[in-house]
DNA sequence: CCCCTTATTGCGAATGGGTCGCAATAGCAT
DNA sequence: ATGCTATTGCGACCCATTCGCAATAAGGGG
């Protein structure tokens, strides 16, 4: 809620030039829907975006957002998360360096530095050959204040 | 992957008992659902259930399983997993050990001993306060084989 | 065994996030 | 300016799940 999405309004310029080069045909729709993303900076789930898109560009349709958020992502402009029950959120290319995790209860979301994940991703490769992917799905369970709230019973019976 | 669930089935007898003591009504719909559920024996979409159990039972309306996965669910008898992308899969209770990996490419789901989470659990716990729930909510990424048949390239690159 | 309360069921409509088909529009290379 | 075709807007559609409501039936009390 903050507002480090500064950084990311300075290297949209950047990726919306990317945006003559990745896409056949540049729209103002495709602009103003990527300038969007950029500028709410991550953590948006696209209806978010469809409603300030129309307050750009009023008459930007929501298959077209959709269409859109797809098309920009397939040449990686930018990506989406899921965060278990509630819907993908998107962000900007280039937010590497942290995962996310989601509490169920008040519904934050928090980032980690993706070094807290490596152990476990370095053991799931060794024993499993499997490639976990937290940059895509979110870790979800119960951050510290709803689990404080709750009591310290265990968590197991939610 | 074919036939543990004699176990499940064995505990079910179990678990149909508890029905009377856990529920106002023990109808014949609700002891289906629940068989059915132990009978499947776990890594079972609602849709599946409901299939199953029309099966056994037609005149069940979907609406009644869906409605009966939640209450059971609510007392404890049975609980469910968040597969990535996919609907959600509903296991008898009790199935405790394990957690789970879902292939994105190949939709495979594998098995883990919680011991190997058990230490980025910790860390989270440590460093952020936050409960990790690898119970409910599946590990996602891409199995050995697709990761290998795709090449080994980054994966980053969706 | 019957009655009564009320939990539960079945039905079908609604929901909600997202996708699709299609005709109209509009980039952009020439 | 022209033509090709990617893209748009619209509205219908999808699909799993939920909801409203009247009808049904579980099971405790008599």
């Amino acid at each position: 809620m903050k507002h480090d999405s500064a950084a990311h309004a300075a290297r949209s310029d950047d990726l919306i030039d990317h945006l003559k080069e990745l896409t056949p045909r540049v729209t103002p729709q495709r602009r103003v829907i990527l300038q969007t993303v950029c500028d709410l900076g991550g953590h948006v789930s696209a209806e978010e975006i469809v409603s300030e898109v129309a307050r750009r560009l009023p008459s930007v349709s929501p298959s077209t957002v959709y269409r859109n958020l797809r098309a920009l992502e397939s040449v990686g402009l930018i990506s989406h998360v899921h965060m278990g029950h509630a819907v993908a959120q998107y962000q900007p290319a280039g937010h590497g360096g942290h995962h996310h995790l989601v509490c169920g209860s008040c519904g934050r979301i928090q980032k980690i530095d993706n070094r807290i994940t490596s152990g476990l991703r370095r053991s799931l490769l060794a024993s499993e050959g499997f490639e976990a992917d937290f940059e895509h799905f979110a870790i979800y369970g119960t951050c510290a204040e709803c689990a404080d709230r709750k009591g310290n019973g265990p968590p197991n019976r939610g």
